[in-house]
DNA sequence: TATTATTGGTTAAACGTTTCACTTAAGTCT
DNA sequence: AGACTTAAGTGAAACGTTTAACCAATAATA
């Protein structure tokens, strides 16, 4: 059972082989009754194309990387926020619907994607998160199309797609003022200029010095964004401040931060008030309902891959950006005092 | 600026293209300073080797593909589940040390997959959940190593990873009888022949059997697989029966349960207890904390590479098949009666 | 009618590797 | 010294496509 080719397609129709590519790329246009030929000993024959052989000549390969941060490097789970599967989901989704196949890699950078993407003969490259310098040096050598996604990289020449963050940070404690607190703690990633945590700290900030509340550092406690390292925070909020709330800058955060406080016997939202950001799965899931900024993650994954496929058919190299709304979704996690 | 090849490595050295070849793969053993003369050379030129060129001849592609179900046709959302994104999180870090990529796609299966993984070359597929019959029909025809996650099919020839599911439902019943319960509800998809809920569900029928319990089908409940389902299973459980506790044969499932017990202010466990199945990190994250059936799903993503790369290297056709064990992990969803 | 376009198709080069079969030079054995 | 082995490297075919350049026959135009 010798590997079906396009020869065998071709002697089975008595068509070149030429023709019988053309037939199916409808590259050039032929008679109906030729094509109709062509498809039915494809059908008779099982003939599949290979797409390594095309790849090489055609120089395009239907294929597109995404990559994933995997926060410790060595660490095992590459989807440690399921933020990463819901986004991921929807682009593969997407993907998929513009003929492309996706390649996921969890990468802690250092090694180098990009000659991974080059000798895969990649189409394009979506990457989620942020990431050290270094790492987007060698996407740029690469001519390789590439979309960000909540990069928070400053000055960069990137097309990309993000959140208002700035604003999510401060409608998210605007709502929380106006539900009557204003002792409300923050809690997020480590806070280092133009990055996630910091751009939704601005917005917290924003929002209290519209509304004349001092900010306090004391409010402020950081560490690595995932459900155990939230439940610590959690704990030390409780018994080193008075807060009434806290604003917690991932739902994954806000959901261990719950879950600590219902360990606590500290009723949530009676007794503090959480209010979450991304409006993920698990903010459904857990009681009560985590009240959280909502962004739109299938539209997010779905403005990543159109900007990619436009990146990749143009060619043009114009910068573009995308930034999709956010707004409050309103659960049960946030009392009015 | 043109793409470097291996010519002009070949060219920089002085040396031919095949001694290029055989340096960098190794498969004929040279002096140390001819290796070393090529690899210089190709760190000068910056030359990354072309996979579609050298999957084409030599065949091989380094790539898996991973399948995973699309629950509704035309659905969106692949990883509702959050398991498959567990468990795909295990298979692509695998993957990757063992030298492979992973092209993920969800499928609804009517789309002929495997003419996508002839196409790409691919060295081997891992299809995860299980599939209408035609699915699989399609897959005995290529020639490529498969296998199989959580299957639940019959008397196949494939090498396949899973659990000992009776037992599993076994040791989850009999846990909630131990604790006092004999008015035990089951929570699950559709039963049929072979499928996960059936054998959980011979499981289930077996610990109430060995205690004497009789078998109530008014206590199973079945639909869909999901959250939202789930809510609506619990509050018929609740109003229909009298049960004192919920046997959900997913944590997908049992967490919709306890939200929505939650909602109706029956207290987990204290009213009505619930067991989960699988030990997804959501089993963490809700409250009360998930008893439930944990299995190793990092162990289970791993068996199933280290499966694929023996089939993929041996090209042996035998059967093969892994169980992994399954083992009740307490917390606090289960009370003491 | 002579000229030009169009239609339906073919030939063959090119893509960038791998690898089999071969050569040449040097080393080893009797 | 002659025969044999080994080491280091080369030439070229092969993998399965795409596509530019070309051709013959028919249809359209002047």
């Amino acid at each position: 059972m010798r590997k079906v080719t396009i020869k065998d397609v071709a002697n089975e129709t008595g068509l070149s082989i030429a023709t019988v590519s053309y037939a199916m790329s409808g590259k050039k246009i032929l008679p109906p009754e030729t094509v109709k030929l062509v498809t039915n000993a494809i059908e008779k024959l099982g003939y599949v194309k290979n797409i390594s052989a095309s790849s090489l000549v055609s120089n395009k390969s239907n294929l597109i990387g995404v990559v994933i941060p995997q926060t410790e490097p060595g660490s095992v789970m590459v989807f440690e926020n399921p933020f990463y599967s819901e986004i991921l989901s929807s682009i593969e989704y997407n993907a998929r619907l513009q003929g492309y196949h996706v390649i996921v890699s969890g990468t802690n950078a250092d090694e180098k994607y990009f000659t991974l993407a080059k000798q895969r003969n990649m189409d394009g490259v979506i990457v989620i998160g942020a990431y050290p310098e270094d790492f987007y040096e060698g996407l740029n050598l690469s001519n390789i199309p590439i979309v960000l996604v909540d990069s928070y990289l400053e000055n960069h020449e990137y097309k990309e797609v993000k959140l208002d963050d700035i604003y999510g940070g401060y409608i998210a404690t605007k709502y929380l003022i106006e539900h009557g607190h204003n002792k409300i703690a923050f809690m997020s990633g480590k806070i280092k200029d133009g990055g996630v945590s910091e751009k939704r700290y601005q917005g917290y900030k924003k929002a209290l010095k519209e509304n004349a509340i001092p900010v306090n550092p004391k409010y402020v406690f950081n560490g690595n964004v995932d459900f155990e390292e939230a439940r610590i925070l959690a704990k030390r909020i409780v018994e080193e401040t008075d807060c009434t709330a806290i604003f917690c800058m991932a739902d994954i955060m806000a959901v261990g931060a719950i879950k600590e406080l219902n360990k606590m016997k500290i009723k949530v939202p009676q007794q503090i008030s959480v209010m979450g950001y991304d409006n993920l799965n698990i903010a459904n899931y857990c009681t009560p309902g985590l009240t959280t900024i909502g962004q739109d993650i299938f539209k997010k994954g779905k403005m990543a891959v159109d900007l990619l496929c436009k990146a990749i058919d143009n060619k043009e190299v114009e910068q573009e950006e995308c930034v999709l709304p956010v707004e409050v979704v309103e659960r049960e996690s946030v009392a009015k005092l």
